[in-house]
DNA sequence: TTATTTTCATGTAACGTTTCATTCGTAATT
DNA sequence: AATTACGAATGAAACGTTACATGAAAATAA
């Protein structure tokens, strides 16, 4: 009979083995260890059911295996698919992550970064909104969408191709006179350029173009004034919407609707993001896609890998454009 | 000068402070101590920016601060939108949260709980599938929607009144020919009981329906098969339809549009969940909403209530009806 | 004033790992 | 066969806390 009170240790496996507790942390980690010696760690570890414990290991070897995500909110799809496609790619490099769900509030985002360090995380990836955040030297930190300093790498979509491609699909599909509607919220550094990809892809396209920018407490409204004001006689003046993202253009669509407007037959609306109905179907509305998973992907890359170049980088990748519902079709 | 390398520990603090490092440990803890002791000490803290490392902590205390939530994925609505509220809670409750997205995979579930457990978090939330998980005895688990035996306590929403309301909602806007559909996928024990709810509401309300439930692998156009099937001179022999979540209802949706019924005049649906275009704009459907806050609350509480009821509760939220332009609006 | 209780800071011993200097056993060299 | 070299297991120390037994000082009682 044993005391199974607690969940044993590596020196009970020792112990039951026969071997030291250097010999069985080896096994553990997978260091090169002798092969009688191996096999009977391993013979006790099973009969056992020793788990290392994560506490005792990350205060010895200040490597955590965790690592902190902040983000927004969970609900909106862009960071809801951001989260899984994270948290799949940290899985299978056996890493676990702490979900900070920030809410976009500098305080928040702050608090939050200072909760990862005391609590050792190996890096933290985040997309956030506070100019000033404070990271401490030793924290490998990524950050998604924003650039913020020579110290810190940061993945993002090609915004600037993105709006580029929304306005050459506009002219491809027909469209003479297109609109750029844009509401401030939400829109870090990045994303901006979406703009002035879109104004140099009409300008090449010979393309006229209005924009409609909103800033963050102004009136959704507003936006329905300005296309009621470019009705005449019933018909809108525009042929062609880009809005900054799937989001606005969700909201623009219903203005068309109640303004008597066919969509995409009297005007044809893009947006950006790539978000799809319920994650899995169809996309809400034609878009301009964003690599959310290879988005994944690079941060984790980025994170961990173990020699930090001088400079990080800043990963631009590519976006591409998809039906779904709010254009003509393209001939094929 | 001071060698600063590395973070100031509790020893350094007491140093600074010239007190013990046992007086520095409940100065941290809110644990009584002589006023001119705390103020040094809180001083000391303040000059070497000190933050206790919880990995220190945690081995030692065994408590660890941390959860665990284990849910099939962040992307389809209501996960997303639970994890965003439990985020929440246990924010206020100075908990962190440790993201487990499982894919509803049983062996990933499982794999999962054991990286909990050598984890030391202090509980689990989990949505999950796999019908034998093995938890520890000693970490408390809270399910949702789905009860796993007298040690488990769950949280779910009334399916059964959710039901009976659907049912009710569709006899009082006017229906006559009612049908239930419903496909296995993603269906734990408890939400099975939306479909017994929605019969008796059926029955007490002598509204005549009929059913279509698809198992797990079943194509999907089945669920146009039955509706065709139904459909005579044009016209669709159902009025009304409760479809068991609000995705099945978008689906269902799109179908009857193809088919030429129109809604709600020919044919009302209504869905469950209460699931929001975007998170936070207008309900996707007419529905059956479930309480995600409250569920995520209570999912907390009940896993961090410190003294452990004899007898896990089944906890069963209150469901509401919301109107999402898939009914017939009600006279007011 | 002395004896007795109470209060409260102190310091040491874990907690379960990893690391590294040590040592033991064996193989290679002469 | 004796010496040296090498490889590999060993075990003690340390990581930064918390908890508990200890003892000193202050407060009360006699």
């Amino acid at each position: 009979m044993k005391k199974d009170l607690s969940a044993p240790t590596m020196k009970d496996v020792a112990r039951e083995a026969g071997v030291a507790l250097g010999t069985v942390s080896k096994v553990v980690n997978g260091l090169p260890v002798g092969e009688p010696y191996r096999l009977r760690v391993e013979e006790a570890i099973q009969k056992l059911n020793y788990q290392v414990n994560s506490y005792a290991q990350g205060l010895k070897a200040s490597r955590t295996h965790t690592i902190a995500l902040l983000i927004p909110n969970t609900i909106e799809p862009f960071f809801a698919s951001l989260v899984y496609h994270i948290n799949l790619t940290l899985l299978k490099r056996k890493y676990r992550m702490l979900l900070c769900s920030t809410d976009a509030d500098p305080g928040m985002e702050q608090e939050y970064i200072a909760m990862a360090q005391q609590n050792k995380v190996d890096g933290i990836i985040g997309l956030t909104y506070n100019p000033n955040l404070i990271i401490e030297e030793g924290t490998p930190f990524v950050a998604i969408d924003r650039s913020m300093g020579p110290r810190i790498s940061c993945v993002t979509s090609d915004n600037f191709a993105g709006g580029q491609l929304a306005a050459e699909k506009l002219a491809d599909l027909g469209c003479k006179n297109v609109a750029f509607l844009r509401i401030g919220s939400s829109l870090t550094n990045e994303p901006n350029k979406r703009k002035a990809g879109f104004e140099n892809g009409c300008l090449s396209r010979e393309l006229h173009y209005e924009m409609k920018i909103l800033n963050d407490g102004d009136p959704y409204e507003e936006f329905e004034t300005f296309l009621k004001e470019h009705i005449q006689g019933g018909k809108l003046s525009f042929d062609g919407i880009f809005c900054v993202t799937d989001h606005l253009a969700y909201r623009i669509l219903k203005i068309l609707r109640k303004l008597g407007q066919k969509v995409p037959e009297d005007v044809q609306v893009i947006g950006f993001d790539g978000t799809r109905h319920f994650g899995f179907q169809e996309y809400t509305c034609s878009t301009i896609v964003q690599p959310v998973s290879e988005i994944a992907q690079m941060c984790v890359d980025l994170l961990l890998q173990d020699n930090m170049p001088a400079k990080p980088p800043l990963v631009c990748l590519p976006v591409s454009y998809a039906y779904g519902g709010t254009t003509l079709e393209e001939e094929r």
